[in-house]
RNA sequence: GGCCCGUUCGUCUAAGGGUUAGGACACCACCCUUUCACGGUGGUGAUACGGGUUCGAAUCCCGUACGGGCUACCA
């Protein structure tokens, strides 16, 4: 093949984009640079009553976190623009008329209410051959009584012929080849009442236009393919149509059925990439970015669900999923979404990744939670010391913010039954020690400790709890000596005072 | 109901006719350890069912069951 990979995705601007509609944008994409092709990205807003305010910036902040920027689109141009479907509405009339006089397609002026009666009438109804006579249309009006209603602007949609008896086959790029028969499927609207034309309609003519040469969506697609390849047939010719793949779905982690929001409020984990507020509904549901996710670990767990390599890696850069992307490789079977797992990905990403790539992310983290850091250098040392332990960046405030300030609560239960008046001579004659320090370093810190513990005939072990809760105010962090070397000689004092005072009010 | 797609440990998956059916998450045990984690070692745990084809089937074919998707002037 030499005609250059053009590969396209096309949201619907009515919601924040969830899971599933992220990795079908990241799929398109990493085939698309795989083969050194173009992402193209279309608005698709053909539904106005449906169309959310704010809903396509959110589309493109998405995309902007996630590191997958296309190539193509309304807003970064190209050389096929208008890339928002809303703006292309006379070229789509164009083809649909093509198709009626071609007689691939016909109007029709049943209204709603019809419909809905005939619906109730007959059980099953589909708009077809057994139907389509039956009904106000093209079809079964005269040309006189067709062009009467016609120049009386009566409104009317037009209708894909359906032809009643011819296999309709194809090959998926995932499922190999998936037939269907024409009698089965119904005459699809293709233009509606409004001039707009319908999902149908609009992929075809602009995959045609724009070149697309690779067409990927998601499973729940694969009914209306017989559509799109006869829409092709008719239009364009079949051997100019791009190759198909439809993926697999993400499911509900418990039960089945495909994975929704509501899932994500149900079982407390996020479905949107980000936060997404709907002003329709007034409610706001919480993004991956937001609960503390990196982009990294979000689109490389993202590509795992229902693709791998082949081998046993699982931690994946953006470029080695690029270098390693294939199509065949994608499982067939839907995947049901698994937080726990999603969770260590990010942990991974956390251990690996340097200080500085995400230095700013856990800044701003602290910030949010009112936790002044002034000073850069202790940061670095501070998420060098606990980003082992943060499955989330949002973990850094629990498991950190004690560097910055003093603890507000201390878990004086934790200490108090072991407590004794042995040991708080130990810590006010460690605090004399402490102050007389010249160095303040992590060897000499718990050199001094240990000895002071020996002549106290005290184990090591016993006061170095008490010395933790004072320090940080629970039973968890990082080394005792490497937090008291970061938070320095009169910090460090400060809480033993305090946590003494407490002892002994 | 009709049409289409699917089905390997609880979950994500590997194995493209010959493997003790492999790995990861989760879980359990042990080790490490000044706490909590990290880490290390090990363990429990799967080919939906029934028929074929074949010397040999998770793998190919048929049927059944189960699950899902679609069945709008939504995408």
């Amino acid at each position: 093949m030499d005609k250059k990979v053009r590969v396209r995705f096309a949201p619907s601007p009515t919601g924040g984009l969830h899971l599933g509609g992220v990795r079908t944008v990241l799929f398109n994409y990493l085939f698309a640079k795989h083969h050194g092709g173009d992402f193209i990205l279309r608005i698709e807003d053909t539904d106005q009553s449906r169309f959310v305010e704010g809903a396509e910036d959110y589309i493109f902040e998405t995309l902007d976190w996630c590191g997958l920027q296309p190539d193509e689109s309304p807003r970064h141009g190209g050389p096929y623009s208008p890339y928002r479907q809303s703006e292309r509405k006379e070229i789509y009339r164009q083809y649909a008329e093509q198709l009626v006089k071609d007689g691939f397609a016909y109007y029709a002026f049943d209204t709603t209410e019809e419909l809905d009666a005939k619906r109730k009438e007959v059980s099953n109804f589909q708009y077809n051959h057994h139907h389509r006579s039956g009904l106000k249309n093209s079809v079964s009006l005269s040309e006189k009584e067709t062009e009467k209603l016609l120049n009386e602007n009566t409104p009317h949609v037009i209708r894909i012929k359906m032809p009643d008896n011819e296999e309709i086959k194809f090959t998926d790029m995932i499922r190999s080849e998936v037939s269907f028969h024409s009698s089965q499927v119904d005459d699809k609207v293709l233009l509606k009442a409004d001039g707009m034309p319908t999902y149908h309609l609009a992929v075809v003519v602009d995959d045609y236009l724009m070149k697309i040469t690779h067409a990927f969506r998601g499973e729940e697609w694969l009914p209306s393919v017989p559509v799109h390849i006869l829409l092709w047939k008719y239009l364009f010719g079949l051997e100019n149509m791009p190759l198909w793949a439809h993926f697999p779905l993400i499911l509900k982690p418990d039960g089945n059925g495909k994975l929704s929001k509501r899932d994500g409020d149900r079982l407390g984990f996020p479905v949107f990439a980000m936060n997404w507020a709907d002003p329709r509904r007034n409610e706001l549901t919480q993004g991956f970015r937001e609960k503390g996710f990196l982009p990294e670990a979000f689109i490389n767990m993202l590509a795992m669900l229902g693709w791998n390599d082949g081998t046993d890696q699982e931690i994946f850069t953006k470029e080695e999923l690029i270098e390693k992307f294939s199509m065949e490789r994608v499982h067939k079977g839907g995947a049901k979404f698994d937080y726990e797992k999603a969770k260590w990905y990010n942990h991974e990403w956390i251990k690996r990744f340097e200080v500085p790539s995400f230095k700013f992310q856990v800044k701003k983290i602290f910030e949010e939670n009112n936790i002044s850091v002034a000073d850069d250098k202790k940061l670095d040392k501070v998420i060098m010391l606990v980003k082992d332990r943060c499955t989330l960046l949002t973990d850094f405030v629990q498991q950190a913010s004690f560097f910055f300030k003093t603890p507000e609560t201390i878990d004086i239960a934790a200490l108090q039954p072991k407590w004794d008046e042995k040991k708080s001579q130990f810590f006010i004659e460690l605090i004399r020690a402490y102050e007389l320090m010249q160095f303040w370093q992590h060897d000499d810190l718990e050199k001094e400790f240990k000895e002071m513990a020996a002549a106290h005939q005290i184990k090591p072990g016993d006061v170095l709890f008490a010395f933790r809760i004072m320090l940080v105010g629970g039973k968890f962090g990082p080394g005792v000596f490497d937090i008291a070397s970061i938070i320095g000689k009169e910090e460090t004092v400060l809480r033993i005072k305090n946590t003494l005072q407490l002892m002994h009010p």
